[in-house]
RNA sequence: CGCGGGGUGGAGCAGCCCGGUAGCUCGUCAGGCUCAUAACCUGAAGGUCGCAAGUUCAAAUCUUGCCCCCGCAA
């Protein structure tokens, strides 16, 4: 009832997954992740990445090779004896030697009802755009991008007001358990592919930075998806003025629609209701620079930004 | 040594430059008012001002070192 099973991943939503299948008894002979790069704010240290972490603390050796192209990464692959390969957020376009190395082939977790959101940021879009729904699916692995057949799937709704970190947690915990399931039909030979839809394909390109500051003339509904998607990374953000004189960033994590309108970005009342191009938003949780998170109403009090002010 | 902001009663902040009895907006508790209330009035509790050392008659405030949190940039 175990599969040798090598895993490749990189970020936070990859944890559970690669823990779930080692907890799950599975043979986890390798953990394939992004080499450590620079990152924190004090001395550029490289910080190994989540899955790196997971995988040290499990006893899995872990590979961090800086592409899969070249015929001694891909010998390395194929010594490792895997029957099947679990790739969830890894960062690296598989090539074809790879894809074909294990027997079972290459299982991908992905966080989209594809082909609805191909590609590298599924979640953060799927907010952004407003969608009522969302999941998570396992495919197999083919030479395109988010391309191959789906084996599973589960299915989320999104609240109106969720964001991209809360829709993160809950699909990254829901794919973990999807692809142990996957996994035990596989090892059965019971998981069935069906191709992809060739209609209502869409890709998730990366968030831009210029993405990210608020535009608050378009219409409240899209201020409102852009914060939510946005948040808590890489995070939406505006300006005001403080009531020290200085212009100061804010960023802004929660939000929700409300009533009113006015000057795009005028505060409209004292519980930071704020107008947009038609309609208004009313921030329930942001956050200075250099501050924690915190809710508008703590954000007022001490802030001292009332009704009348003008975010930018 | 990448740049920068910050640690002040339970919460969010002011005070620091120009050292000298710890303040604001809330919260909590008690009492009052009210048909009633998250409203209003009165009163109370609650702080070694991140830690340590130094300067000084006197340090939240000046100096030095350390710990922790965060924004930018990667």
């Amino acid at each position: 009832m175990t599969l040798r099973v090598v895993f490749m991943g990189t970020p936070e939503f990859a944890v559970p997954t690669l823990g779930s299948i080692a907890a799950a008894g599975h043979a986890v002979v390798a953990a394939y992740t992004q080499p450590p790069r620079p990152a924190g704010r004090r001395g550029l240290e490289p910080t190994p990445s989540p899955v790196q972490r997971e995988a040290e603390s499990l006893g899995i050796p872990v590979l961090t090779p800086l592409s899969l192209r070249d015929a001694e990464a891909q010998a390395q692959f194929a010594a490792l004896g895997a029957e099947v390969a679990v790739v969830v957020a890894y960062g690296l376009l598989l090539p074809a030697p790879i894809l074909q190395a294990p027997r079972l082939g290459c299982l991908n977790g992905h966080a989209s009802l594809l082909p609805r959101w191909r590609g590298a940021a599924p979640i953060h879009r799927a907010v952004m755009a407003g969608d009522r729904e969302t999941g998570v699916m396992v495919m197999r692995m083919d030479e395109g991008l988010d391309t191959g057949p789906v084996g599973s799937t589960s299915r989320l709704g999104i609240a109106a007001d969720e964001t991209t970190g809360d829709l993160h947690d809950r699909l990254m915990m829901t794919g973990a358990a999807l692809m142990v399931e996957a996994l035990e039909l596989l090892e059965r030979g019971a998981l069935r592919f069906v191709p992809q839809s060739s209609e209502g394909v869409s890709y998730a390109r990366k968030i831009d930075k210029a993405e990210t500051r608020i535009d608050w003339s378009l219409p409240a509904q899209q201020v409102h998806n852009r914060i939510r998607g946005l948040s808590p990374f890489p995070g939406a953000w505006c300006e005001f003025d403080a009531a020290s004189g200085s212009r100061e960033r804010l960023k802004l994590l929660r939000s929700t629609l409300a009533d009113g309108d006015g000057q795009p970005g005028a505060v409209l009342d004292d519980g930071l209701t704020v107008a947009c191009g038609s309609g208004a938003i009313r921030l329930t949780e942001v956050q200075r620079a250099g501050g924690k998170a915190i809710g508008a109403v703590e954000f007022v009090r001490g802030a001292k930004l009332a009704k009348g002010a003008v975010l930018a």
